[in-house]
RNA sequence: GCCGACGUAGCUUAGCUGGUGGAGCGGCUGAUUCGUAAUCAGCAGGUCGAGGGUUCAAAUCCCUCCGUCGGCUCCA
């Protein structure tokens, strides 16, 4: 039902002709009333699938709108136009009615125009801010799931590796100054430094990724090198949660509204979606791929044998529409790609130990993209009650103090979970790694196991995002090195992941020829593994070309020229030390095993764009 | 979504109180063949975010919209 409230100073109608076959019958053909919010309104087919929740949730709607406005008449207007998707008259009629009959048992003085004429009318609109409103009332569903949550109650804790806990008031944060920052972003929702984050710029110059104004906002395009950074990522991410055990799937990104298993878990999930039509079918673009894999459980025979089982997807795409004041380059979009794991558990003893690997396997994940991060665990507090050995051991693992957050009651549909943290550089705080054990969802979606007795049961489920979402690593990895260059660090991406690991510098045309040798001959030397080298054969300088490669973040740079040539040697241009020795001279041999050591234990992929310089487009 | 700031060439930007837009980078052409962060010269490139209004005259003033950023809110 489409509504467009209206605060008027009076509205009068006058009925002219008829507009459909059997209009309502007319008891006056003029009205008119003042101070008044006149509704126009449009019910549509959805409306028709549960007409008194409709009814109800317009008349909650409305009524809000009058006692904000302090307004005791209602005019009634039927106005079609609002909606190209009109639900049948027959019932809209009733609809109306019944919301007239609704609206004056609360008191208020309510006239109605009548259904299916063509009326000439005359409004008189206050034009104050709140005088003009439309609303949507989708009966019941989109409305609590986008409703606020209750106030949540929380307890701070500080967790120690040695096992203490700490109120988190009382902790000495001066060795934590990321821990604190933490703590203050997440309980106080303090924002110390504000400005705009500083990877936007450097997502645009790298030619990564950048905003695209012919899509919604927050929905990216990506550039060769972002797209190969995200394909190399995903892959990293789909190989570490195979490792561990996870049946990769493909799910739908689009889901009916009215499937009644999934009315109720949206409800519970207060993200804003996209809707897409289809035919008089309306559908959902999925937050997660939740639902998705809770449809195959649902349907699978499981034993307890089978237990944990572990089913993966990586979500190419996820959608939430956040608020647009909300979403911030990288760090929040509309449309992203995250890994999604779920894990079945027979009870809780195999959760806790799941839970547990998985938080290693995420430790892991952090280390290999070298983020620094810090972890927050939150538990409903009665639920901790009886597991704080579980929160001591994962301190433990993470060798230092953790924040703990406690809330009184269950909000959401698990009773813990944990984050990994990363800071930026305009220190706010947000979250990539995290697994939450979900006790509710295996019911309310029907997926059960068969016990060593033969009795059904119902599941615990790990929800796990080992990486969190892709798009956010590679805005931690771009904020990270914002930090460093605030520091007077030179910034540079892991090696695995450049998108140029080597640049050639030919001293003249005649060069170029030895470059091509160069990367034959490392080619032949490594054949099981890709490196990805690249030529600057453009007619510049060499200076010119070595500025232009440190201002690509690339981590070894070579000058070929003819001491390479006669001597067979090469003096590499570290980026910095971790990568290699700088004024030290390598032979070929030696400088292939530098790079295998550090590309052997991660996926690998060709150079994305031409490996002549001259060749390549700007994207930016 | 609300409040605020901003939007000038592909990018970065100058343009004061209104009088039909300047530059650097990048691109193109030519010269230059070079040893570790910018070789030189010339040329092209602009419905000044979009639409409307005020005015003899609008990048400049006003309104609406779009986009970006920030704050609020929100964040599974």
């Amino acid at each position: 039902m489409k509504l467009l409230l209206i605060h008027s100073d009076y509205i009068e109608y006058e009925v002219k002709n008829k507009a459909i076959s059997n209009p309502e019958e007319i008891k006056l053909k003029k009205d008119r009333l003042e101070e008044v919010l006149t509704v126009f309104i449009a019910v549509e087919k959805i409306d028709e699938k549960s007409p008194n929740q409709t009814v109800l949730d317009a008349s909650n709607e409305i009524e809000k709108t009058a006692e904000q406005l302090k307004v005791k008449n209602i005019m009634l207007y039927p106005y079609a136009h609002l909606s190209s998707n009109l639900g049948s008259p027959k019932i809209a009629k009733e609809i109306l009615i019944e919301l007239e009959y609704n609206l004056k048992n609360k008191y208020y003085n309510v006239k109605r125009s009548p259904f299916g004429w063509y009326k000439a009318f005359k409004i008189s609109c206050k034009g104050h801010p709140l005088s003009e409103l439309s609303r949507d009332i989708i009966a019941g569903k989109e409305k609590e799931s986008i409703e606020k949550e209750k106030e949540i109650k929380s307890e701070w804790k500080i967790l120690t590796p040695e096992g203490e806990f700490i109120d988190a008031e009382k902790f000495d944060f001066s060795d934590y100054e990321d821990l604190k920052l933490l703590y203050e972003y997440e309980s106080k929702g303090s924002r110390k430094i504000i400005g705009e984050p500083a990877h936007v710029k450097m997502m645009q110059s790298l030619e990564l990724v950048d905003y695209e104004p012919a899509s919604d906002s927050g929905n990216f395009r990506w550039y060769p090198k972002g797209r190969m950074i995200k394909g190399l990522l995903e892959q990293h991410i789909n190989n570490i949660v195979r490792d561990i055990g996870g049946m990769q799937v493909e799910t739908p990104i689009m889901y009916d509204i009215e499937h009644p298993a999934l009315s109720a878990y949206l409800k519970k999930f207060p993200a804003r979606q996209y809707r897409v039509r289809s035919d008089d079918k309306e559908f959902f673009l999925r937050f997660a791929a939740c639902f998705g894999q809770y449809m195959i459980a649902k349907d699978m025979t499981i034993s307890y044998r089978n237990l944990p089982l572990r089913m993966y997807e990586l979500t190419h795409y996820s959608f939430r529409r956040e608020q647009s004041g909300e979403t911030s380059g990288l760090r929040r979009l509309r449309c992203f790609t995250m890994p999604d794991l779920h894990t079945f558990c027979a009870d809780l003893n195999q959760s806790t130990e799941e839970f547990e690997r998985q938080f290693i396997t995420s430790m892991k994940w952090m280390n290999d993209l070298k983020l620094h991060h810090e972890v927050a665990i939150r538990f409903v507090k009665e639920f901790f009650d009886n597991n704080k050995e579980l929160a001591k051991n994962l301190a433990k693992l993470a060798r230092k103090p953790i924040l703990i957050e406690l809330w009184d009651e269950q909000y959401f549909y698990f009773v813990m979970k944990f984050e990994f943290n990363v800071i930026d550089s305009m220190k706010k705080a947000s979250a990539l790694s995290t697994v939450q054990i979900d006790v509710e969802n295996a019911e309310r979606f029907n997926i059960s196991y068969t016990d060593e007795k033969g009795d059904k049961k119902y599941p615990y489920v790990l929800h796990t995002s080992i990486s969190g979402s892709i798009d956010r690593c590679v805005y931690a990895i771009l904020e990270r090195e914002a930090i460093k260059i605030k520091q007077g660090q030179k910034p540079i991406i892991p090696f695995w992941i450049s998108p140029t690991q080597i640049r050639l510098i030919p001293i003249k045309d005649e060069f170029v020829t030895l470059c091509n040798d160069f990367i034959d001959n490392l080619n032949e030397l490594s054949k099981n593994y890709t490196i990805r080298i690249d030529i600057d054969d453009r007619d510049e300088s060499v200076g010119r070309k070595i500025r232009d490669a440190e201002k690509e973040w690339i981590p070894i740079i070579i000058v070929i020229g003819d001491m390479e040539k006669d001597t067979k040697t090469y003096k590499p241009r570290f980026r910095n030390s971790e990568i290699g020795e700088n004024d030290k001279s390598y032979i070929l041999n030696d400088l292939n095993k530098l790079i295998i050591e550090k590309i052997k234990d991660y996926p690998q992929q060709k150079i994305p764009l031409p490996i002549y310089i001259s060749k390549r487009p700007k994207f930016k």
